[in-house]
RNA sequence: GGGCUCAUAGAUCAGCGGUAGAUCAUCCCCCUGGCACGGGGAAGGCCGCGGGUUCAAAUCCCGCUGAGUCCA
């Protein structure tokens, strides 16, 4: 029995005469209205009973649901809150999807740092779940893209010392209770037939009791209780095994699943014709399928047993199908041939919508991170159209998906879809070559083609094994893919990834207060006093802490101030700033001491580089955004002094049309002339009035943020700005450059930095003009007549050399004769090319041809030798080669060799025709 | 972030130390009344860039750049 068994004895069931049961079937522990129930209700101890069934009052669609949910909340005093993004990792590092609605507050919200953005609040927070991929289609109930709704409150205990962003209890175990049965009440359900079975949960170091909420055997809702975290000490043992003990804020988190209460209340054979009619009525009019009655009935019957199914790895997947097939007295081959089309119809469905998610929310297709799950789902997708034959193309099927939740950058997601879609065609093409060579070289044998060359397929180039099976036995060719080929694959990664950053606390810091940030007040100023706090000495000079600074530390791509620390005695010169935990630590080449009073000056010009760049960066991030789509969001940022790089998220390359573009936009910008504001809102603020887009470089912790205006633009960010966009001057876009894929860097100048650029590319092309003796205007024409000429030029060389080799060859009277067989042996100094030219032109007269040159700093041989001479002329440049220090080799017919003593040359010549016959005797 | 594969004619690829090749596309000629085809010929290459090893590197080694792919 649980140990938090009495976390489960609520007033609420009390009173409402609730009974507690343990289920004969699976020995879980429940709570039930009904006394006469003996099961949990929960399959696979019951089948589903809505199917075919009202139950509730009406049939909702998906929209409808929502919107039922939401606003029965609403009317018990929760704020709806707008859902945050799919792709979880623009808030936080640990994940990359979000896959539950309790990831919106996680970890900034849960642990007491950041207030909510309401309290209690309720949402419907698109999720994708990857994990459950292999199921979508086949169990009627999975999907990977879905709605969690929910409704949270953030509690924290009174007797607790320590400060939280929310205080006092909202409400707990009773009430959300108490929600759940009002909400099935409200929609008018039958409240015998749902039962509360005891569920402790576990996940991510917390952990709580937590109820499953089952109606009519589908499991509609999860009512965890997040109370507890992990703790070596704690006197609660659970699930996983660790103990656990209570913290000091206790968080209701619920999750009732969309797409299952708009199923139930429609009682249709799957989820997926309840959510998404219109577009598994497409798909299969598309692909063809028209169903008898009785296959019609079949595949119903067989709906309705698939709540039994409870699938993870294919073997039970082929079990399950026999069992179900056995029940409904049909063979499971012709089970299978019937469901496998329209599995595969409901699982383009749901990986359309996924992919409307993503792409909506800017995921951009890549090799790495959200990218390149977003790649996968797209890829797996495009295998299932075309493996069912739909004629759609996938961008119209994602655009279905899209447009129905009322996404306003449609056309940006049509243009990546196709755009990806167009990749995967050519890695596809690639891939078939690929195949085909290896296929006709195995075909016919008795060899199947190599496990190992399968995995280097799939790893290296992206083919499954089932598709080198296919084409491979078009070419009779044939493949046998073992069980565990994917374990295969994994064992080529089996590298330890490298070790975690180890984040050290500096502990002579504890002592010391938050240095006070001036260059926030006045980013202007250029000099400040202040009172030396602390030095510490460091390997090449001295940490030095002060109460208060305007040198800025690096950070945000911001590269730290330079500058001095002058006391009446001695002047620091300050060479790096570093911020540890508020604490701001001043490198410097000598001791200012500690308790003097100090003046600060900024090396100016540096820092109004850097505010010009910065104020930049951001113009550009917006330009960008203006030209490319809404789908920019940074991917990184450095400032320099002399120029700046922006990182963004873009599907294709950035042309030279949309760079001037860029360009022209962020400089209409400067000469705007906008004013650049810096505000500290509330971040609940701030985030529901710009949204998420407001953290391009990452999520600041506090309640209060820092936010940078310019013009439209707005983020949340902690550089120093200019104060005018004006004041920039201008901004020159330098180079684009593909820095991973789907990432593109920006790299550009701003202010005197853009002139200073401008200057240097001016120079190259003025020099150029001058070595050319053209105007710079003249300069790509005149290169390029240049470029033909010289490739022009390179090829009349060629010609006359063969043309010297042949007269060479026809002039020569020093021929001996070897046994009877005519030679040339002679001296050219000149290049191999050469050598082996008039080689060519002796052998093609007859002649056998040594060749020696002393050109260049070694000596040279080429032997030709004419079909039926009998000699060998690897063995002659061999000789020939031993004699001047190297060696040398080649085909019977045509050799070359060297070596590097040059003197020697004219002796092996001359022992050239004793070497020849004596190869000839051999 | 890590692993793996690849980079040679306009395209697709072969060559894997010893004279840079094939197929398709392009151009010319022949065959035909014309077309498809067929036959003959030509043009087209910093063998990605930079180092190293070697008498000799497209080929072997190292680095870089680019493309692809798998995994987290």
């Amino acid at each position: 029995m649980s140990e938090l068994a009495e976390e489960y004895r609520l007033d609420y069931f009390e009173s409402e005469g609730f009974d507690r049961k343990e289920c004969p079937s699976c020995g879980a522990f429940f709570w039930t209205r009904d006394g006469d129930r003996e099961l949990c209700g929960e399959p696979p101890c019951e089948d589903y009973r809505f199917i075919d069934d009202e139950s509730f009052d009406e049939q909702y669609t998906l929209e409808e649901m929502r919107e039922a949910f939401l606003s029965y909340f609403e009317d018990n005093d929760h704020e709806r809150i707008e859902p945050y993004p799919v792709a979880a990792n623009r808030w936080r590092d640990d994940v990359l999807l979000t896959q539950a609605s309790i990831y919106d507050f996680q970890p900034l919200v849960t642990s007491g740092e950041t207030p909510p953005p309401a309290n209690p609040l309720c949402i419907s927070q698109p999720c994708i779940r990857m994990q459950d991929i292999d199921n979508v289609g086949k169990t009627g109930r999975h999907t990977m893209a879905f709605e969690m709704m929910a409704h949270h409150a953030f509690n924290a205990r009174e007797d607790t010392d320590e400060e939280y962003a929310y205080e006092d209890e909202e409400y707990w175990k009773d009430e959300t209770v108490e929600f759940c049965d009002g909400l099935f009440e409200s929609l008018g359900a039958d409240l015998d037939e749902i039962t509360y079975i005891e569920d402790p949960w576990v996940g991510g170091g917390n952990a709580g009791p937590a109820i499953e909420v089952i109606y009519k055997g589908a499991e509609l809702a999860t009512l965890v209780f997040m109370c507890m975290e992990q703790d070596p000490d704690g006197d609660y043992e659970m699930k996983d095994g660790n103990t656990y003990s209570y913290m000091d804020t206790y968080v209701v988190d619920t999750g009732y699943g969309l797409e299952r209460w708009t199923w139930v209340s429609q009682g249709t054979p799957t989820v997926y014709e309840a959510i998404y009619p219109e577009m598994i009525d497409f798909l299969k009019a598309q692909a063809g399928i028209d169903h008898t009655d009785e296959e019609a009935e079949l595949i119903h019957r067989t709906a309705k047993l698939a709540g039994r199914m409870d699938i993870d790895e294919a073997e039970d997947m082929e079990t399950a199908r026999e069992e179900i097939a056995e029940r409904l007295d049909v063979s499971a081959d012709e089970l299978a041939a019937l469901m496998e089309p329209v599995e595969d119809i409901y699982a383009i469905a749901d990986h359309c919508r996924a992919l409307a998610y993503m792409f909506g929310d800017g995921i951009v297709p890549s090799n790495v991170s959200t990218g390149y799950l977003a790649r996968m789902v797209l890829r797996r997708t495009k295998r299932l159209v075309d493996n069912i034959g739909v004629d759609a193309p996938l961008d119209e099927l994602v655009d279905m998906q899209a447009e129905r939740l009322d996404y306003e950058n449609r056309d940006t997601i049509r243009d990546i879809v196709r755009t990806e879609e167009a990749k995967y065609r050519e890695t596809l093409e690639r891939g078939t070559r690929k195949v085909e060579g290896l296929a006709e070289e195995y075909a016919g044998g008795d060899e199947p083609i190599p496990v190992d060359q399968l995995i280097e397929l799939y790893d290296s180039h992206g083919i499954q094994p089932d598709m080198v099976a296919e084409i491979a036995a078009d070419h009779g060719a044939r493949v046998e893919v073992p069980d565990d080929f994917y374990s295969l694959v994994a064992a080529r990664h089996d590298d330890a990834d490298a070790a975690e950053a180890s984040s050290e606390r500096d502990d002579r810091l504890d002592d010391l207060p938050e240095t006070d940030q001036l260059y926030y007040d006045n980013q202007d100023r250029m000099e400040f006093e202040a009172v030396v706090l602390d030095v510490f000495e460091a390997e090449d000079g001295y940490e030095v802490v002060l109460d208060q600074t305007m040198f800025y530390p690096e950070g945000g791509g911001q590269p730290a101030d330079h500058g001095s620390l002058s006391s009446d005695e001695t002047t620091a010169d300050v060479t790096d700033v570093q911020a540890v935990d508020g604490v701001i630590l001043h490198h410097t080449d000598s001791d200012p001491g500690k308790g003097e009073f100090v003046r600060g000056q900024l090396d100016s010009e540096r820092r109004r580089r850097h505010m010009a760049h910065h104020t930049a960066t951001h113009i550009i991030g917006h330009a960008a955004r203006e030209v490319l789509g809404d789908h920019i969001r940074q991917a990184g940022a450095q400032k320099g002094t002399d120029s700046a790089r922006l990182d963004v998220r873009h599907y294709e390359r950035i042309t030279r049309a949309e760079v001037r573009e860029i360009e022209r936009v962020a400089n209409e910008l400067v000469r705007e002339n906008h004013s650049v504001s810096q505000e500290w809102p509330h971040r609940n603020d701030a985030e529901a009035e710009y949204g998420f887009d407001l953290y391009q470089g990452g999520i600041p912790p506090g309640t209060h943020i820092r936010l940078i205006h310019v013009g439209e633009d707005t983020q949340a960010c902690g550089g120093t700005h200019v104060d005018r966009t004006g004041d920039i001057g201008a901004i020159k876009v330098l180079s684009t450059e593909p820095v991973q894929d789907g990432v593109e860097r920006i790299t550009f100048a701003a202010g005197e930095a853009a002139i200073e650029a401008t200057q240097r590319a001016e120079d190259a092309l003025y020099e150029a003009a001058d070595v050319l003796d053209v105007t710079p205007e003249e300069v790509p024409e005149t290169a390029e007549r240049f470029f033909t000429e010289w490739k022009e030029r390179g090829k009349e060389l060629d010609r006359l050399k063969d043309e010297i080799a042949q007269v060479r060859a026809t002039a020569g009277a020093d021929e001996v004769d070897i046994d009877g067989q005519s030679a040339v042996i002679r001296r050219l100094d000149s290049d191999v090319d050469e050598l082996r030219a008039t080689a060519n032109a002796l052998v093609e007269d007859g002649s056998v041809a040594v060749l020696g040159s002393g050109a260049g700093d070694s000596a040279q041989f080429v032997v030709g030798v004419p079909d039926d001479a009998g000699i060998n002329a690897g063995e002659v440049v061999s000789e020939l080669a031993g004699r001047v220090g190297g060696g040398g080799g080649g085909p019977p017919d045509f050799a070359q060799g060297g070596g590097p003593n040059v003197d020697a040359l004219d002796d092996a010549l001359d022992d050239a025709p004793d070497i020849l016959r004596g190869v000839l005797n051999a």
